[in-house]
DNA sequence: TCATATTAGTTGCGAGTACAACTAATGTCA
DNA sequence: TGACATTAGTTGTACTCGCAACTAATATGA
């Protein structure tokens, strides 16, 4: 992919480059999610934990530093502020006493409910700019790109 | 496109969901630059700015915050350090006296063409598993939703 | 030409993040 | 069994960021 190499003069051209424009596309995201769940007093690393509990119930908190761009000083921290306010409820473990699972409260729930659709709103009016096949081919593609770029933690 | 809507219950699926996949493929790279430039004495907005000033010489701070994700105060605080290392010269303009451009200094430019390779290192393997009409497709179905989501700064 | 609005850039400060050190529980293997 | 390594989760700390307030220069328009 020439776009992605630099000019003749070696220098990189940021528009062209793609792992700039994924910089900036999850930048804006950041932002917006950041706003939706910010008026309903969470901020963005505890919503990362929300949405993680929410898709699979009676994950650890590794698991969710797993599918999750965060460190786990910051899953612990935000957990604990979310089990504080009784959105989240922690089971201790019968196998294995190091871990915890853990579960939305109903509250939680009901707070999930209200935040997933505004957080899903921000991409649904963007994706009407693509066509369907389009949108089949970018999520495969982000995929495979996410399973070859591993992560360093 | 199904896969980003959430299935029966509601329930966002995070692997499924474009912006989700997004956010982690852009922590990968924001890692990755970052443990590169930190090891030349650079903080990743410090590089980001390198990078901008080094694509088009003689961009003024506003000029770099449009074509970067990064916020006034940051790129501010970012450019004078980069000045104090001698890495980046200001020249005040003549028609506006609010504003000046900024350039790279020798040792600058010395500095980002160390450090340009080894960022482009990142996607160079990742690139590999896509063919060139699917590195294509990304590039521009990335410039388009870009497009479509504008900055709320 | 003067009052008002806008823009470029800086700075203060509260909040959030990264990284590493730490505790406690479990796994490994002689 | 017991020494040693690994893993789950917490916490300390320095650094970084986001936001808003601020200064100074330019634009606008009666």
């Amino acid at each position: 992919m020439n776009d992605d190499l630099p000019d003749g003069s070696g220098v990189l051209r940021l528009d062209h480059y793609w792992p700039y424009q994924i910089t900036v596309l999850a930048d804006r995201i950041a932002r917006r999610t950041t706003r939706i769940v910010k008026a309903h007093g969470l901020n963005l690393s505890q919503w990362r934990v929300l949405a993680a509990v929410a898709e699979l119930p009676g994950r650890t908190s590794v698991e969710v530093v797993r599918v999750t761009p965060m460190d786990k000083g910051i899953v612990s921290r935000a957990t604990r502020v979310l089990l504080e306010q009784g959105l989240l409820r922690r089971e201790a473990s019968q196998l294995d006493g190091r871990l915890s699972h853990l579960f939305l409260t109903p509250s939680g729930l009901s707070l999930y409910h209200a935040l997933a659709p505004q957080v899903q709103d921000i991409s649904s009016g963007v994706c009407d700019a693509l066509d369907a096949a389009e949108q089949q081919r970018l999520t495969a593609t982000l995929r495979e790109l996410v399973r070859v770029l591993p992560d360093l933690r």
